[in-house]
DNA sequence: TCTGGGGTCCTAGGACCC
DNA sequence: TCTGGGGTCCTAGGACCC
């Protein structure tokens, strides 16, 4: 039987929760990103513009007239005060996206239960069991996030969560696309493979040199090719995903893999000069990976260490205990093992600590067998 | 005007075991 | 002395996503 499976993106979420709070900086180009600081005061002109901005934040969000200058989430923030210099700056209010991020899950859940988180602003929801009629089922929807919210967003409808995140993107804001296997030739095929989520910029690059830049050439293109240039795994996935094929379930409940921590520098620190720096900065991440761990009820056994240097390139070294913990000094411990098996030859930009190998809440399960004391049971 | 922070998944080699 | 095949764990890096 075929399903139903929606896709719902908020529509520009940072920033549209920001215009909730100012109204009057409805229709201006509005960034959301940078580091704190950045205060608003009460008149349009009190606002910080991108051009005073200085420093290494990347917009997080950005409103559709600030799209219209070029702006687009993951830019440098210097980058994007060169497009649009008059654009406000505002921070980001993490507490706030969480509120409404759950406000309108809830509000989805009340009309459809089977919901896949795909983060703050994003969930893929089963609607195969849910009755009614497919655009006024989605339009009810859309009309329940609207009114917990005050926000808007966009719904693509189709047989798969490939298809549906695709169909969700096509007519933002405010959107409602419903789409069937018999569309895809007419309305898939003719978009760019990178429409594709899972084609990025490094498989995108690969593929237009190869000539292949939209859905439709990736579909005609030999699997036989596809699986020599990407490999078995990947070159097989990029023949089904471009014929529209995708039977992954909306799953509702996921384990959480590993817990992080990192802090990009406002200027990059010298290993020896602002030694005492780095050392607090480590301390303290390892400090609120370890709350994180308690707060969130887990431990873990594999401890890692990231860093970046000035030029970009990061190295990350982990080192697995033998007891998991969601302590702060065992923690720091095994970091400081991992640092002294990475170079320090150059200024550092970044450091971070991940904790893996999670453990469950309460599941206080035995350490897996060690080498030489397997369970032996023929010998 | 270079490029945040928090994640997941995949690959690949080596150690070690049966 | 030479010859395997298969499995898990650990580590490092990279692509990708929100």
């Amino acid at each position: 039987m075929q399903r139903r499976i929606a896709h719902l993106d908020m529509d520009a979420f940072f920033a549209s929760v920001e215009l909730l709070r100012y109204p009057q900086l409805a229709g201006q180009p509005v960034v959301v990103g940078g580091r704190r600081g950045a205060l608003a005061g009460d008149s349009l002109e009190d606002f910080p513009r991108l051009r005073h901005y200085v420093g290494r934040g990347v917009a997080t969000t950005a409103t559709y007239p600030a799209r219209a200058l070029g702006v687009h989430s993951g830019m440098g923030l210097m980058k994007a005060a060169a497009l649009a210099p008059d654009a406000i700056l505002l921070p980001a209010n993490f507490d706030d996206y969480i509120r409404y991020s759950r406000l309108f899950k809830a509000a989805v859940a009340e009309i459809a239960p089977l919901i896949e988180d795909r983060g703050i602003d994003e969930i893929y929801i089963d609607l195969t069991e849910v009755p009614g009629e497919t655009v006024a089922l989605a339009q009810r929807i859309k009309d329940a996030v609207r009114t917990a919210t005050g926000l808007s967003c966009s719904i693509g409808v189709t047989p798969n969560k490939l298809l549906s995140k695709i169909a969700s993107d096509l007519q933002k804001p405010d959107g409602l696309t419903v789409l069937d296997y018999s569309d895809i030739p007419t309305r898939i095929w003719p978009l760019a493979a990178r429409k594709i989520n899972g084609i990025g910029p490094r498989a995108g690059e690969k593929l237009d040199a190869l000539g292949i830049h939209t859905i439709g050439e990736l579909a005609a293109a030999a699997p036989e090719t596809l699986i020599e240039e990407f490999g078995q795994h990947f070159g097989h996935w990029l023949t089904e995903v471009a014929h529209g094929r995708d039977e992954r379930p909306v799953v509702t409940e996921r384990e959480t893999k590993s817990i992080s921590r990192e802090t990009t520098f406002e200027r990059d620190l010298d290993v020896r000069a602002d030694r005492d720096t780095l050392t607090d900065i480590l301390v303290q991440l390892c400090d609120r990976v370890a709350g994180d761990l308690k707060r969130k009820g887990y431990v873990g056994r594999t401890i890692g260490l990231k860093l970046r240097y000035d030029d970009f390139r990061t190295v990350t070294r982990d080192i697995t205990i033998e007891q998991a913990t969601d302590d702060a000094a065992t923690i720091l411990a095994a970091v400081r093992s991992c640092l002294k098996r990475v170079p320090l030859d150059r200024r550092l930009r970044l450091l971070g600590v991940r904790v893996g190998t999670l453990l469950p809440p309460g599941e206080a399960a035995p350490r897996p067998p060690q080498r030489g004391e397997n369970l032996r049971l023929f010998d």
